[in-house]
DNA sequence: TATTGTTATACTCTATAACTATA
DNA sequence: TATAGTTATAGAGTATAACAATA
């Protein structure tokens, strides 16, 4: 469970007294709330890792997909391709990925992860279970596959794709 | 459905190919994206008023709770107190809530909204049906209930008491 | 001493325009 | 003329320290 609510955060995550639950009627509302959370846990994680949410979001999906160019891992990871740019050379920086002219289009840079970067995504992904049981904890077993595969699915049909 | 996601927006949320789905194991980050997504819908649609989501959670916040003192508000939004004496100042200034000494405490300024600011609310409210409707709209209407209550259940656990 | 609210500051994240090189 | 990547910049969002008034 939440167990470190008063922590050094100054968010006020850990409110004293609950609103009536009338305030909570937008599902929009509450992925926002909640999105905020997670990736404010996640970010605390990773900056003691030296790196940020749009860092981690990178390599894992490069995981994934081996292999792709600078314009289409912006639009996985959901940056700007002009605001992935840092992202991208500081991850080069750490040796994490390799950048590469595409010879069939020269514009191109082609990008892949090294072996260095496999095993940090692999200790990023151990160190955020704990941040994940964290935040499900409170929900059954249940509960928590039926909200994996919802929000999957919401995923597919609005930021994917 | 999302007519518009060529729109004015930089960020990638239309992909042109989707990742494999392995990819999205990870609750967390599932949150962490559509909340992005969906506050960032949020963002434009209120920006459009001169507003911030800071701002109508506040709004929205008071017209439930009524009355309440501003460090209180600033738990319920989730925002530090300290940040959210410029969210509280931006909507004193519009006339839309009205701060005033608690004579019990003269520590504590007591917060309500004012007349315009319960039309404000609720103008706000129905520009973000739209939204709402947007995102959710790949879903069918007991998927949508499902995921609502789902995320309520996990705000009341987390985020929120 | 502790709490409410404030001021100030710095740092990250996001949005935007203008540019280079390639196609 | 369009696209991949880059540089630069400004604004919004978040985190943090130090302070005044009041309890």
């Amino acid at each position: 469970m939440i167990t470190d609510m008063a922590d050094n955060s100054h968010e006020s995550a850990g409110s004293a007294s609950a609103a009536p639950p009338e305030l909570r009627a937008s599902t929009g509302y509450l992925l926002t709330r909640l999105g905020a959370e997670s990736r404010r846990r996640w970010a605390r994680m990773l900056a003691a890792h030296g790196m940020t949410p749009h860092h981690y979001g990178a390599l894992m999906t490069l995981e994934n997909v081996k292999v792709t160019h600078q314009q289409h891992l912006a639009e996985l990871i959901g940056v700007d391709p002009r605001n992935a740019v840092s992202v991208v050379d500081f991850l080069e920086r750490q040796a994490l990925i390799e950048r590469t002219r595409d010879p069939a289009d020269r514009r191109r840079h082609t990008i892949r992860l090294t072996a260095e970067g496999r095993t940090t995504v692999e200790t990023l992904r151990r160190a955020g279970e704990g941040i994940e049981r964290d935040i499900l904890d409170g929900l059954t077993g249940d509960e928590q596959l039926a909200l994996h595969t919802l929000l999957q699915r919401l995923f597919e049909v609005t930021v994917d794709r």
